[in-house]
DNA sequence: CTGAAAGCGCTTACAG
DNA sequence: CTGAAAGCGCTTACAG
């Protein structure tokens, strides 16, 4: 096939004895404005499309300054959160030909610094960032220089930025509602340190529904990053030192799978003992016996605005300096883990009754 | 702060009053090999520090043709065998600064064809595959152009490569003897239609085990990239149409999941009325009630094995025309669901109540 | 040790 | 419509 004796613009040009500037004009669709004449168009894209001549994207972009390349950072390519999200950002930017490098931070502040400055090394056209707190200056840095950005899950304290993020308050509210009205009244929520944003609106949902019950909070905040052994057993020990608690609100899909294992390790039933309601939706929730009541975010929803508000600053559609913001609603799966079990065996199923 | 005037390495041979190629040897760690003084390379580094200096990759590419970027293909990056071993990887080539492109094929031919042929264009410095079948003579055509790549998960049929892959004909030929053994004669395996090298030696291991006790085989073979529903739909058409089969064998991650669905949906028990033992680990498996006993691949070994294999080739310190090949053995972890029982109920958890 | 210069492969005013 | 030429920002022989 096709050997590897690298073809040049230039060996195109000489071979159609044209100039560079004429297969240049026409390979960047530029053949009308400048006034070459369709059939010679039309011979240069013929001859290039027989020889299979690709232009160096390098050259090309050294010369013209876009890449065609976005970053994309999220926290853990491997939580299926971001992994689904980054799956459908993908292919939606795939079909506008743009290309994605990405990479996680792992919640650490010194490395998401070290990959910011290298994708402004490899000047991406554009960024698609969910980050830890603690880089606020460089974001705001990154925002002034002019690049499309675009945060997602998470917004930054000051940093004003384009941004989709869901109502991570209002579906806390409304889980910790229905688990009341359920008549857990004991409800303990487990999330992270973190000073994400995110986090802090999730455990405001909560706090504001225990507030309008009357009913005390607990909330057990679990040092970011620790193993899974340890986080497990500070579950556990939780639910010891707290007996009363009958109802057990985790802020996010890991903690979530990692309370199941406390739970069981403790010998407590779902939901004659503890009521279970996790933030994100997955394949173990749903399959779990009980299935999990979630909070699950709108992940199809999320790709595509941030796929639409970034191409839109891209292609410079709109003025430089508007700024985007979505709060998309998430949305309360009820199932089998929260629902107060009378006291013989339920169904299975969701209603919730009032 | 470091406002977005480009300081470029002309500017800093100026301010010190030195050539370029000085400066650009100092930065390239030639200072030594052409002879820089010690005290002028130390200037030259402590300048470019002072007004955070950082080379301009793309011009830097297009002189060495080297990207320190390395092109990751997998099936689907929502795929937590994908994003679990994406992860790893990335981590570990981080650290030897590089940087990775990935995408999806999502079994696609077409697709991949073009994301191999975007990764030429963007020069990347070597490539980590998990490709379909129908793509062997554009990898073959790779391998030739001497890049370094490494196949992993499965291998090409006919084609000659670096590869790192798990010995599935072993892992399901152990899984199918423990089945046989705990007393399931009726052992059925379903698998994906694709021609993919690994998907053949799960299936061969399965047969082999069959043949060894001299036990009909039952095979359910489904078409590559359905709908879950679909998918369900005929395992319970399936299972429905051999009544006598006690035992199920998934040959992929997504398959056991959704097989769990069917037979949920089926109301039969696990593993009182079927056996379950699903191809890859997760989280899902691990926690299910009963848990589900899997052949998990070693996924720490993949990735540290692919970029070592990786990592020699595209720093040269091995002879081209060298070609590793890797087959890592899988492991097999016993749990509930395949596990005889024997006549009462069995402990915790999980009835299905039919 | 260092300077001047070519060249990586393209794009794009600028003159015709 | 087209040709000659500059320039994107670097690296690296080649002469001193």
């Amino acid at each position: 096939m096709k050997l590897k004796k690298k073809i040049l613009i230039h060996d195109i040009a000489k071979h159609l004895d044209v100039s560079i500037a004429t297969v240049s004009l026409v390979l960047n669709g530029k053949a009308k404005e400048k006034r070459i004449s369709d059939s010679l168009a039309e011979k240069v894209l013929k001859y290039v499309e027989e020889v299979g001549y690709k232009p160096n994207q390098l050259a090309k972009s050294l010369r013209t300054g876009k890449t065609h390349v976005i970053g994309l950072v999220v926290e853990d390519i491997a939580n299926p959160f971001f992994a689904t999200v980054a799956a459908l950002i993908e292919k939606k930017l795939l079909a506008r030909g743009y290309r994605i490098i990405y990479c996680s931070t792992n919640g650490d502040t010194a490395k998401t610094r070290d990959l910011l400055t290298m994708f402004q090394e490899r000047h991406v056209d554009g960024y698609i960032l969910a980050l830890p707190d603690g880089v606020e200056s460089d974001v705001r840095t990154l925002v002034r220089s002019g690049k499309p950005l675009i945060l997602f899950d998470r917004e930054l304290a000051g940093v004003l930025a384009n941004a989709v993020v869901v109502d991570g308050e209002k579906g806390m509210y409304e889980a910790t509602q229905h688990l009341l009205e359920q008549g857990f009244t004991s409800v303990a929520m487990v999330t992270l340190q973190a000073g994400q944003a995110q986090m802090q609106a999730r455990l405001q949902g909560y706090s504001q529904a225990m507030q309008e019950w009357q009913l005390p909070e607990m909330v057990l905040e679990l040092e970011f990053q620790q193993e899974r052994e340890q986080i497990i057993h500070q579950m556990q020990a939780f639910c010891q030192a707290n007996p009363t608690c009958n109802a057990l609100l985790f802020a996010t899909n890991y903690l979530g799978v990692y309370g199941l294992e406390a739970v069981n390790g403790l010998g407590r039933r779902i939901p004659e003992d503890l009521a279970i309601v996790s933030f994100d939706d997955n394949d173990l929730f749903r399959l779990y016996s009980p299935s999990i009541t979630v909070v699950a975010q709108p992940l199809e929803a999320m790709a595509e605005s941030i796929i639409s508000t970034l191409l839109s600053a891209l292609e410079g559609s709109q003025e430089t300096g508007r700024i985007t913001q979505l709060q998309l609603a998430p949305q309360l799966i009820v199932r089998e883990s929260s629902i107060r079990v009378p006291q013989k065996a339920r169904p299975r199923a969701s209603r919730t009754k009032t």
